[in-house]
DNA sequence: TTGAAATTAGACTAAATAGTCAACTATCTA
DNA sequence: TAGATAGTTGACTATTTAGTCTAATTTCAA
């Protein structure tokens, strides 16, 4: 049935590549129909507009990575210091793998993006609140497991994950503002700190 | 001698007000020029274009309003711990402050503008980068200190003081996002905890 | 009170950008 | 292999935006 065509799946990964690069606001319609070697027709022949785009390769970028990535990283098969020290070290290790790649620290598009639009687009505005609200559940659950297994003090888990998030990112939102991945070394020694884990030595 | 103006004071103003609620992508000389309530040969009289009125709203919010909120409220006349705290609250108070001013949390500027522009904007980066990097020698400052006093266990000043920096505008900017004052309600204790600093009733 | 300096006004140009559309092309299925 | 379906093309329009320019206006000081 009909012409087949990856035009949907192009626009979306140079929309990715683009904002994550510079920001929402900066990145144009033809900026991201040269990148992705479309034309302006297909692009409104698959999407209204730039914020509906944007919103369909977020939702891509959790199914195809984030998800993915804490389901690989903060695993439940470790134990709960392992666990986040694990975690906290991938995602360095991440920051450092794309800033080679792209030429600079990047950050986390949904953070800045999230930042920059919060009052303007709000359709957009609301794809990265569910995002953030889906990683916050990952920890807050990873935070009870911790509990549970009496590796960190009691604490409202909830507040706990939001605390943890706020220093993932703001840590990384600095080393990308900066330039700087020196920022990120001490990461996984903060996070643990933050939320009191007891290391395998320490218990 | 000469006719004399404020308007290079409203466009800095207007600027700052449109920019921290909206982005700096968002915001068009035009729009600046209308809040202002100024023409547009006039703001061609006093800047280049937004990136130079931008530099210059920023570095004169930092001279006019954060240095004194920073040496108001981490004050070194108090004992370490209620300093930090003091400082912690007195952002928590601000969010407050201005939500019900704007009817929004609006987070930091220079953080959100800051993760914005900093890979288009180069001046406008480094003008940022500069208020950073004074922010954080106050911090770093204040962390000596309390080491000195033994109130909190040796550590490296720079390095604590980048993460509390990054704690701060991590939820600050988290609260931005989710528009949601609560998300700072644990920060003072946060930044305590994450400094290890011993409370009076601790010590 | 005059003239130089500082500021204002707003119409104008040029460029960038979003969005439209009708004709065209490729692919699958009956 | 016809024709229905899905996707492509690029020229076109309309709008927004940045930035320019000249003439007018206000202020101060000599």
């Amino acid at each position: 049935m009909g012409r087949t065509s990856d035009a949907k799946e192009r626009l979306m990964a140079a929309a990715t590549e683009l904002i994550w690069e510079d920001s929402y606001g900066a990145v144009t319609i033809d900026d991201i129909c040269k990148r992705a070697d479309v034309r302006k027709g297909s692009f409104y022949y698959f999407f209204p507009g730039k914020a509906e785009l944007a919103v369909a390769a977020i939702e891509d970028l959790w199914v195809r990575e984030w998800q993915p990535f804490i389901a690989r990283h903060l695993s439940p098969e470790l134990e709960p210091a392992e666990r986040f020290r694990g975690y906290l070290e991938a995602i360095v290790a991440q920051q450092h793998r794309l800033a080679e790649q792209r030429g600079k620290v990047l950050g986390c598009p949904a953070c800045s993006v999230g930042s920059e639009v919060c009052n303007s687009q709000l359709e957009l505005r609301d794809a990265i609140r569910e995002v953030f609200a889906k990683k916050r559940r990952y920890y807050e659950s990873a935070i009870r497991d911790a509990i549970a297994a009496n590796a960190m003090p009691a604490c409202d888990p909830a507040e706990m994950a939001n605390a943890l998030f706020g220093l993932i990112n703001g840590l990384t939102t600095q080393a990308r503002i900066m330039n700087d991945l020196a920022i990120l070394k001490h990461l996984p020694d903060l996070g643990l700190s933050l939320l009191k884990l007891k290391t395998p030595a320490t218990a």
